[in-house]
DNA sequence: TATAATAACAGTAATTATTATTATATTATT
DNA sequence: AATAATATAATAATAATTACTGTTATTATA
């Protein structure tokens, strides 16, 4: 793919992930976008959230439970994943960035990134 | 289930665990085990290895490439997954271990454990 | 040491998450 | 406006995992 036009539909599943604080699954946003486009296909959202991922303009936050997630925020933090209802928060430590130096000074590979998930009860749960 | 009886494919399985440095993937714990018990049941090795997980006797490894990992090895530690290879490898580091203290002081929440996985490019691929 | 109770098994069907395909529609370029 | 490129909807395909069914193996007990 040499070029990217530019859809409704992307520019719609761009706008659903700025404006939430959720990270929704592929399954989220397409219920979601349904309500603005009701013959949207599944496919589609899967096509442009991977299409975007590639771009870097959002992230894939793989935390475990078998399902992908995406956040519109690519800025270096991390998440809390509630092991009693599953939600998936953000958690802002910029002090934690260090540690790939650390890693990289005991290993003979090349270190080039970090993903830090936390897990346990949210405020909610606890 | 109230008791949880011996069964040799399970015995098996740990031993194959237990006797590798790699994190070998459901599937290859089923290729690995058909050449010891021809007919054992690729169901057989997914009951077994979530039981062994909710047993704490091994843990599972999510780094995201789609495939759940799995490792002997239940102490403290990180894991590396090679971009190139996707070969995942272990990586001590005791000193990030105080993350969790950080990111506690600066949630509402109850953080109860964190997982970090590391990318780059192994040894071999670099 | 037989026998009964039950967990584990093999085999397989079903689900879930995701990717690929195809024919059609939309957008951009000449 | 005609043509080329790309996106779409719908759906098929695949990959990973879980659930179900009838049978076998293990353990407890008489």
């Amino acid at each position: 793919m040499t070029n990217t036009k530019y859809s409704r539909q992307r520019e719609s599943i761009c706008h659903y992930l700025s404006n939430t604080k959720e990270h929704p699954t592929a399954d989220m946003v397409y219920q979601n976008l349904r309500e603005v486009y009701p013959n949207i296909s599944l496919g589609t959202v899967y096509r442009n959230l991977s299409l975007l991922v590639d771009q870097g303009t959002i992230v894939k936050v793989s935390c475990g439970d078998g399902v992908d997630h995406f956040d519109w925020d690519t800025s270096s933090h991390n998440h809390f994943i509630c092991k009693e209802c599953g939600c998936v928060l953000d958690l802002e430590m910029d002090s934690i960035n260090h540690i790939n130096t650390i890693a990289n000074a005991a290993f003979d590979g090349q270190i080039e990134g970090s993903v830090t998930y936390f897990y346990g009860k949210c405020s909610k749960c606890k």
